[in-house]
DNA sequence: ATGACCTTACTTAACGTTTGTTAAGGTGGC
DNA sequence: GCCACCTTAACAAACGTTAAGTAAGGTCAT
């Protein structure tokens, strides 16, 4: 074999590992998932990821950061800042669905830490990547309506999103009615129009 | 020991089991707990355990069944049909934030099946005990608004309540001022203002 | 260009522990 | 004597992790 046949095929074992790691976590939680079951994935011995994480835990954290980094900074970088706050509204709820709806592992992974991290690991999650969206979204949230605490708001708009896709597997059980495909601009218009029609009301 | 000292003292080793494994499973997960953790908080050996469950599958199932059994009915039971539907709203929105906040078991284990029940279960769970209270709530979603989906609407009340208790271990990281207790008023409130000014207003 | 040397990336084997589960037997109330 | 209820001991498998060795490739003085 002269040259590789791939041009860019240099897969940097490492961040293939976290790439098949992340939705094995992501579907199993921590404790069911073995680290040869992520060695097989990845088609190599389990002591072969040794080599690249000192341990399963050092693995999973570096996983959550892999994951959650840029991701969740961008929704900040969404916003603009400088349009109405009523179009921030559309905007931020129109990204946050795309991005939970596309990426499975970003959400399962965040519902799993809020269920399963640990006071130390959770704070630092926190400062580190969810106190600057949680704060963009308050702000417009505080122009949206002097009525509500805009930080609960903020959590509720989070939340509203968040709880359709968690549903989603069992929507079909909850209702006899032929639902349409688990739509993303269902779900965006649906919480837009309640948001907007709670804080628009009565500012 | 003539008869025994506490009247009512026959725990019934079943049940204990049951009790005692709860909030373990809700705290870590089904992986996360093992037979011996388990016997160990009950006092009895591992293998005690099989006397009264066939397996862990069994035994796990046995603590859904046990948890969500009545407790999630009651929801159905404590909607007055004939007050009109505004009152229902305030009515559903208290009792549901009590039942959420009172039973970390119940709605940890609730928020665990969404996230690894396997596709049989969560047909089973929803059939058999959700989709009862998720019609009554629908029901007077639909008195409430003609504007929105009462289903979607009746997903978007649910989440917004419970998204409120996952949240609450971050809270404090969030935003620095000082939050009040983990108030059930405040959630309470919130969720029923929010959610009464978004379906009054375009009824 | 060669050999010595180092690093990187893996391998197979094995360690001690924990896992779910079973077998065999004992004890106390009916 | 029987049955509900528990015990201790053990099983094979899977667990996280480590040890030791090897093959490939780059570096560098000679």
């Amino acid at each position: 074999m002269p040259h590789s046949a791939t041009p860019t095929k240099r897969p940097n074992a490492y961040s293939n590992i976290l790439q098949k790691a992340t939705p094995m976590f992501a579907a199993q939680g921590y404790s069911g998932v073995s680290m040869r079951d992520i060695s097989k994935k990845v088609g190599t011995s389990a002591a072969a990821l040794y080599h690249h994480f000192p341990n399963k835990q050092r693995l999973y954290l570096a996983v959550m950061e892999h994951v959650f980094a840029d991701k969740v900074e961008n929704i900040v970088n969404s916003l603009d800042r400088t349009s109405p706050p009523q179009n921030q509204l559309t905007q931020f709820v129109s990204h946050f669905v795309a991005l939970m709806g596309n990426d499975l592992s970003l959400r399962t992974l965040l519902q799993r830490e809020l269920l399963d991290g640990d006071e130390a690991r959770l704070k630092l999650l926190t400062e580190r990547l969810f106190v600057g969206p949680f704060e963009a979204i308050a702000s417009f949230a505080k122009n949206l309506s002097s009525k509500s605490d805009p930080y609960m708001l903020a959590i509720s708009m989070v939340g509203l999103i968040i709880f359709h896709f968690e549903t989603a597997p069992i929507r079909e059980y909850l209702s006899d009615s032929d639902r349409p495909e688990n739509d993303f601009e269902l779900i965006s218009n649906h919480v837009t129009q309640l948001l907007s029609s709670a804080l628009g009301a009565n500012q």
